[in-house]
DNA sequence: CTGCTTTTTTACCATTTGGTAAATTGACGA
DNA sequence: TCGTCAATTTACCAAATGGTAAAAAAGCAG
């Protein structure tokens, strides 16, 4: 009859919007940079500009918090690969996706990097939505590509595989940042150049 | 006069050894599982099989036990592009460079996930590693890789960025496992389907 | 202004965690 | 066999951490 959710009861005030907002923004920032084990609510409560019991007030503890976090990430997360639209030009409609996953990393890097920290510790708190969200639009997507290729509009490859190294060649400018950083010093903009490498790196591959 | 490093005084005990050995076999498998923060002595002593005050005896504290392991797996992890021959024929040279870090992704994904770890979180116990370690290799290897590609033996890229979705690319099977395993189940070797897509994936990109 | 609800603060807890001191046991050469 | 040093255990800490109860303050409809 009543809902146990995030929404505790009915319509949210004001507040209430305000201070989830700020406290989900301030745990995105210490939860990306420690990991889940590694924060701590003291460290969220400053960084929100909040007391600690006051959190606890909006949400029902430190698990709570990161939960939500994961299920609103999930949706930015997939999005780009929902968008891959299987009546558009294939060797495009992979280019442009490719494209999309790399502007991420650099719009959302905290965003990668605790869905990188999760995924890291074995999915602990986010296996049943891999399961429910991710593998669904996985595997859809899987049989678009290998359609494109039993058609002969680009070369056939596991596109399984496929799949995996656009994830790990965009997310890895913004998970590994630290060591992208020390390699690459000066540079303003890294992810420029990385996009017109992966774009050259994948049609490559797909041209026939 | 008296060395404070990891070695206490002399000569190692055959006892010393066998139980440092056993100490980082087990912080090993908690700090890739866990993170620096997210672990704990207690977890590393039940692992280990020794007690806590136990291990403080073999160890100055968590951090050095973190540290121990992190100098140690560096060049473990640098072997494969220490490897790379400028003498050799560029193409085989790079796609055996992919070889055996895919192969190392199999072998050790427990070190690549400390790797991992510690890199997402902003590097804080290893950045002094990969700048002494790590950038001097990797600015020599570029050096090769661009003389390569001037004498027109393989197409012309950005060496770092090529060098960085090789990484990317490798590391991702041991670093992203568990999503790996909920997107291609009853596999029971992706990974060997991944060195040949990925064989392929760097051919295309590099043959003229 | 008044009374009621929502929000915030204050003051605490119980547990966990990294670490230590000192006593106890074990190894081993003379 | 004994004495000495290395290794291990026992018994603790102090700080940090997730969380709670209840009082105080702030909003707000009437």
């Amino acid at each position: 009859m009543s809902a146990e959710n995030a929404a505790p009861a009915k319509k949210p005030s004001r507040i209430q919007l305000r201070n989830r907002k700020k406290i989900l923004e301030a745990a995105l920032d210490v939860f990306s940079q420690h990991g889940y084990r590694g924060a701590t609510l003291d460290q969220i409560a400053e960084q929100a500009g909040l007391s600690k019991p006051n959190i606890l007030y909006y949400f029902d503890g430190k698990e709570a918090i990161h939960v939500t976090l994961l299920s609103k990430l999930m949706e930015t997360w997939l999005d780009p690969l929902h968008e891959m639209d299987p009546n558009g030009e294939p060797l495009d409609e992979i280019c442009a996706y490719v494209r999309r996953k790399i502007r991420m990393s650099r719009q959302f890097p905290r965003e990668s990097r605790l869905f990188a920290n999760e995924i890291l510790q074995g999915a602990p708190r986010m296996a049943p939505h891999l399961e429910s969200d991710l593998k669904p639009l996985f595997e859809e997507k899987c049989a678009v590509i290998r359609e494109w290729m039993k058609q002969g509009k680009i070369n056939k490859v596991d596109p399984r595989h496929l799949i995996f190294s656009i994830w790990a060649t965009t997310q890895h400018y913004a998970d590994f940042e630290a060591q992208v950083t020390v390699l690459t010093p000066g540079e303003k903009d890294i992810i420029k150049g990385a996009e017109s490498y992966l774009d050259t790196l994948f049609r490559n591959l797909l041209t026939p």
